[in-house]
DNA sequence: CTTGACCCTCCAGTTGCTGGAATCTTTAAG
DNA sequence: CTTAAAGATTCCAGCAACTGGAGGGTCAAG
């Protein structure tokens, strides 16, 4: 299978499976003109690797989660160990920006929005 | 007034000040030596670029909102909306984080996180 | 035999800094 | 007066995770 099916059925871009396999994450065989050969077992990776982006991981995690993946005796207790850290960084992302979305929506409320120059979010950038 | 006391001066780090030289956001004076020299002008637009960067504006529109300040006679309605945007984008992002989170969250809880290999979480990455 | 859809590699750009190297200038201590 | 530390300068590289484009090779259809 040529790059360009296994994107559609990945549901990746081509050039992210280029650079996918360029960082090490996967290996695809070549045919004798160059191109680059899906087996299954690659397929399977980027479907793993397209979920786990999706799921907010970092390459670094999404490198140690195939991994471990691929180790059919990992204890699930590492697993959960990346799965818990990138929920909490997620969790602290979330606290920041409703504290920014709190405050944005503050100054947006109390800006008139008008042809006048007076400006409460200006004010309060330049520090009152 | 050096770099490094406009920089404390600020709360911004001396190379984020640079940078903001050198990508034309502030155009402080050089003395003999070639040292910066911060006017108080030069001080409060670094200070509303550290709140405005704060908020999370990005650069482009710290630009513009920065020259929407320095224009005396700005209607507020285009610092508005630069705002509304912002706001918009950042309730995306929380609303997109927040499923993020609960997709996690339920992974993270459906896993024994013990030394045995079993694993939802991968078993979900992996496409079930 | 040509056209168009693929595929290849390599390089540059994105955002907003941050770190480091190599080199001044200034300042305080001894 | 010397010297060493602190602080200033420039330039180059790198981070994350791609994305776009140039300049080319390959392949199947008509």
């Amino acid at each position: 299978m040529n790059i360009g099916e296994a994107a559609k059925a990945a549901g990746l871009p081509v050039k992210t499976i280029r650079y996918y396999e360029e960082i090490g994450l996967v290996r695809p065989a070549r045919s004798e003109n160059g191109y680059r050969v899906f087996a299954e077992s690659d397929l399977h990776k980027l479907n793993f690797l397209g979920r786990s982006r999706a799921l907010g991981f970092s390459i670094a995690d999404c490198r140690a989660l195939l991994a471990l993946y691929e180790d059919g005796t990992r204890p699930s207790a590492e697993v959960r160990e990346i799965a818990e850290r990138h929920l909490a960084g997620i969790e602290g992302k979330i606290t920041d920006l409703q504290s920014l979305r709190d405050t944005l929506a503050h100054l947006v409320a109390s800006c008139a929005g008008d042809a006048r120059p007076d400006c409460p979010i200006l004010d309060n950038l330049s520090g009152d």
